[in-house]
DNA sequence: TATTGTTATACTCTATAACTATA
DNA sequence: TATAGTTATAGAGTATAACAATA
């Protein structure tokens, strides 16, 4: 069917750009995880931000901003949330005493490993409809169109 | 470096999944369509709402909710601001009466094409990092991505 | 009984502003 | 003067629930 899509509707200048796709999959993703990870009872971004500190030990809760790209005050309240749990501990910077020290606990371990074998099987029908390779294509070219919008072109 | 992106900070299990790679391309595509549309004062949403009324005139409320995957209570809110504005118009399908036909006025016209062309001068860094082949490629794994989660494998 | 459109309401995500402490 | 963290507030985007009209 010539330039429609399989409800049989046109997409018109809408399949040209990559802003209402990139809408579709978020929105579809963002659902579906939000319902695995209901059992948590956790922010949605706190397996994120679990992953960096897991991922860069020591870190501050600026550099989980900067990475996520989430505004700090919401960063404050997803650690703060997993320091109440006892998945995160924080410690003044003894270096540089305006930083929070970051880390994983032993639970918070078992807990993101836990998070991100739920988000792997909400993931999994990508896998299985993409070969491994164009898999990683996504999401390096997501990655890099994320990046040329960021930062300018040299 | 190894495991590291520009910022210096390892991705851990982060850089393996689709969603939070998505999720910052999203919210970048968001923020700053939101501003090149201001000056049109109209629902993020129009524009992808004019774009697939021009391309299958006299479709429905319910095709467009299905088609950008939005609650139809949204879409009675975006059809009702361009009707106001006159650059949709409205009229019950005789051979439903339950279903409202709509249609591109000539302004709705020069408007949804005024909005694509902003939305392309935001896309243009991705333009200018990715090749024509890359670019079509993201749109067409992203798509498909998409298909995968919302259509159970055969 | 199911679908279309409508209205009112509420929730999630994220940002802004103002502040304190530290550099 | 700038950065890290905190708190309170506000906005955008989207969904849910209940309803009338029509199929």
């Amino acid at each position: 069917m010539e330039g429609a899509d399989d409800d049989g509707m046109r997409l018109g200048q809408l399949g040209e750009r990559v802003g209402p796709a990139v809408r579709l999959l978020r929105n579809e993703l963002t659902s579906r995880i939000a319902q695995a990870y209901a059992r948590f009872g956790l922010h949605s971004g706190a397996s994120s931000a679990m992953a960096l500190i897991e991922a860069n030990p020591g870190c501050a809760q600026a550099d989980l901003a900067r990475e996520l790209a989430l505004d700090k005050s919401v960063v404050v309240v997803i650690v703060a949330d997993l320091e109440g749990k006892g998945f995160v501990t924080r410690t003044r910077s003894p270096t540089d005493r305006r930083r929070n020290s970051l880390a994983l606990t032993e639970e918070g371990r078992r807990v993101v490993t836990a998070m991100f074998t739920a988000a792997a099987a909400v993931e999994q029908p990508i896998e299985a409809a993409l070969s491994a390779e164009e898999r990683a294509t996504l999401i390096r070219l997501v990655r890099r169109a994320h990046a040329a919008l960021v930062e300018p072109a040299p």
